[in-house]
Parts: C-alpha cells; structure tokens; sequence
DNA sequence: CACGTGATGTCAGAGGCTGTCATCACTACA
DNA sequence: TGTAGTGATGACAGCCTCTGACATCACGTG
C-alpha cells in the first residue's frame, strides 16, 4: 500500500487549501498544487476529478454516517428530528476540525466557483436523507421535505459555528460558559425554523 | 440597434437547448452552438459568461421581479407570506414559457454540472428575498429563514409543475377541471412545509 | 460622406481535464 | 533469490473552455 511519499491525497488537499487561502483560487493552478505537493498535475486529477472537489473530501463521509444515523435512528422522532438527529451525530467529525473548516468556509465564501459545489455537497445530502426516511416509512412529500429542513438547519447552524470567534485560550474562558458545538448550533437553527413556521398568519 | 443578423444572444440560447437536449450536454462544445447560431465562439463568450450560463437568462429578471413584488407587498403579511406572494407573481413570466421549462428541466436534472448553477440561482434568489425583506424591516435570523422556506416552497412547486403531464389539447380536458398553474403549485407547496413543521414533537 | 459606436470576427494563448502508455515501488510466490 | 503481478505515478499529446488584444463591419449622426 505504501509507495513513494505516503498520503499523496492528504497532501494535495492540504497543499490546495493552502494555495486557495494564501493566493486565492483562481490564482492557483493545479500544477502549483501538484508541484507543492510533490507530485504531478495528472496525479491530483487521479486523486480527484475537479480543481474543486479537493475541498470536499469529507463531504462523502458525512452523508454516509448521517444516512447510517438515521436508519438506526428511534421510531418514536418526527422526519425532521431523525434527519437533525443524524446530522448532529455525523458532525462529531467536523467538531474536531475547526480550523479547516473555518479556513475552508472563507475559501469558499470568496468563490461563486466553490460556493456552487457546496450547494450541490448539501443538495446531495438532501436527497441522501430523503431517501434514507422513505427507507423507513416516510412518505412524500414528507420525506423530501424534512430532509430539506433538516439540511437547512445543518447549513444555517454550520455559519454560525463557523462564524463564532474561535476560542483563543481554553484555559481562559469562564469555564462555566461552555463553547456552543456544531451541534448546538444545529438544533438551536432547528429551533429558530420551528418558530418561524409556526407563526400563525396574521390576516386572511 | 438592428445589426446583422437580429437577436444573436436568442437564437444562441435557442441553439444551445437544442443541442444540449439532441446530443447531451457534455457531447456539446461552445463552437457547435455558435455555428448553429451563425456566429463565432468568441461572440458566445460576449453574451454568456460561460458555457451552462446560456440555460438560464431569464433567473435575473425573476430574481428583480421578485424583490419589487416584495418592497411593493402589504404590511399586513408573514415574511414567509411575503417571498411566497412575490415568488407567485415573478412567476408569470414562466407560465408562458412552460414547454421550454420543461425542456430546460430535463437537461439540467440530467447534469450534475448544471444542477450545480441551478442550486446556485436559487441560492442567490433566497439572498435576494432575505435582503428585500429586511429592507422591510424583518430582522435576522427571521428574514434569511423565510427567504430560504418560500424559495424551498418555489423550487418543490416548479418541479412539480414541470412534472405533471402536459396537457395535449386544452379543449379535449375536463373544463371544469382546470389545469394547476406554477402559482398553485407552489402554494400547495408551502402548505406542506407548513404541515411539517407544525406536526407536534410526539416525545419529549 | 466622414466619423463614432457597438457588435462581431480573428488570432493567440493559458489553464482544466482526459486518454494512453511507460515506469516505478512494493508484494507474493516460486 | 528472482520473477511476475499489482497499483500508483510520470510523461506526453490533445481537446475544450475561456480570455485578451486587435481588426473589421454595420449602422446612425452630423
């Protein structure tokens, strides 16, 4: 398994966020990835098919925990709940890597290129959770609908976290206010959902 | 105004469904469209930022539609009310133009490429609807919620309209069962997500 | 009928991405 | 010990998307 340099791929992603951050992405090549990385243009397309995709490696993973969540979720939850439970779970991989994300999510913001690829990560984890409810009964439009919401929540939670000012001494922050997760941010833009639609109409 | 041949920005966009929809997006390249448009590559290039833009001219002038319908809206209404109502009369335009949506669906649901600037129009018409509602006043995170449910509530009621079967002759239909327009779908739509998110948490 | 204004044509070139074949590191097995 | 197999990588060649620069053409204006 091991060949030249191990972790050609890990190298490339780092090398490619770098570049991103450090240059900006258009301004990057992927000859200056592959040359920073060590290995050949042709390597990164081996590794991954776009210029774009190297910032979405874990994207795959966390659809497939959360599908995994939600097939062994508790029957007694809403569509909504499973799908926003399955999320909170499978985030626990995001939870442990701030730094990347934050890094990634202002490469991304910078570029309509990339922001485009991420919409089609989330709508691919929509119809991913989708799916995996009708797998359990749920009906449509239901399903899809949840599925929607529950995204959406992961999404508008996901800014947030992302958004917060990161901690910059542990040891220093009162230690009675505990830094809010990922996941409390995904349950409490569950919560703002919730209320919103639950507004009643006001006239007709 | 009138220069050679009239409306070349048309009769590419034209050309280029065509093609797209006859031999398939990727099997198509910029110079084919251009020839069957009677002009040259570069000319393509000046009127469509890029190869999958030329699908969807007409999402900016939906998207201005819509943020007047909002401003003009009556003070009367729920945010979520508001971008609904704005969306349903931005709306018009496509019901005239319903065999070419439906034309339009079947080449991008066949395109991951072209999902993804479809994703990313709707992703700037739900920005769009968030900044005219606070413009009215409706705080955050209040606005960029129900911008992002009334746009949901477009794209499900869209796709169902494109789904349902064309009607072949008017005249041979039932009159008095009239056919759904887009406006009524994407009502229907909205009164699911209402229903969905207002089903009482069954535990705890 | 000269001139200005836009839209178009022409040309050159960078960069993304793919197919193809050779080469290399490592493994398994004789 | 060496020999064949496997999988990742390198090395080209080439198509296509997209851009910049400059020339050209149609049309309106004076």
């Amino acid at each position: 398994m091991g060949r030249w340099e191990p972790d050609a791929r890990g190298r490339l992603a780092r090398a490619a966020l770098d570049l991103y951050a450090e240059r900006g992405y258009e301004q990057t090549t992927v000859a200056d990835i592959a040359q920073r990385a060590g290995v050949t243009e042709r390597t990164f397309f081996r590794h991954f098919t776009d210029k774009r995709e190297v910032l979405f490696d874990p994207s795959l993973t966390l659809q497939e925990t959360m599908v995994a969540a939600i097939a062994a979720a508790p029957a007694d939850r809403t569509p909504v709940e499973t799908v926003v439970g399955a999320l909170q779970t499978a985030v626990a991989m995001l939870e442990e890597r701030r730094d990347w994300s934050r890094r990634r999510a202002a490469v991304i913001a910078a570029n309509p290129s990339l922001l485009e690829r991420e919409l089609l990560k989330l709508a691919a984890l929509a119809t991913a959770a989708g799916a995996a409810l009708r797998a359990r009964g749920v009906r449509e439009p239901r399903a899809s609908l949840a599925a929607e919401t529950g995204v959406t929540a992961f999404k508008v939670g996901f800014e947030h976290w992302v958004g917060e000012p990161p901690a910059q001494d542990e040891a220093v922050q009162e230690p009675e206010s505990p830094a809010r997760t990922l996941a409390d941010h995904i349950g409490e833009a569950l919560d703002e959902i919730r209320a919103l639609t639950a507004t009643p109409r006001p006239l007709g």
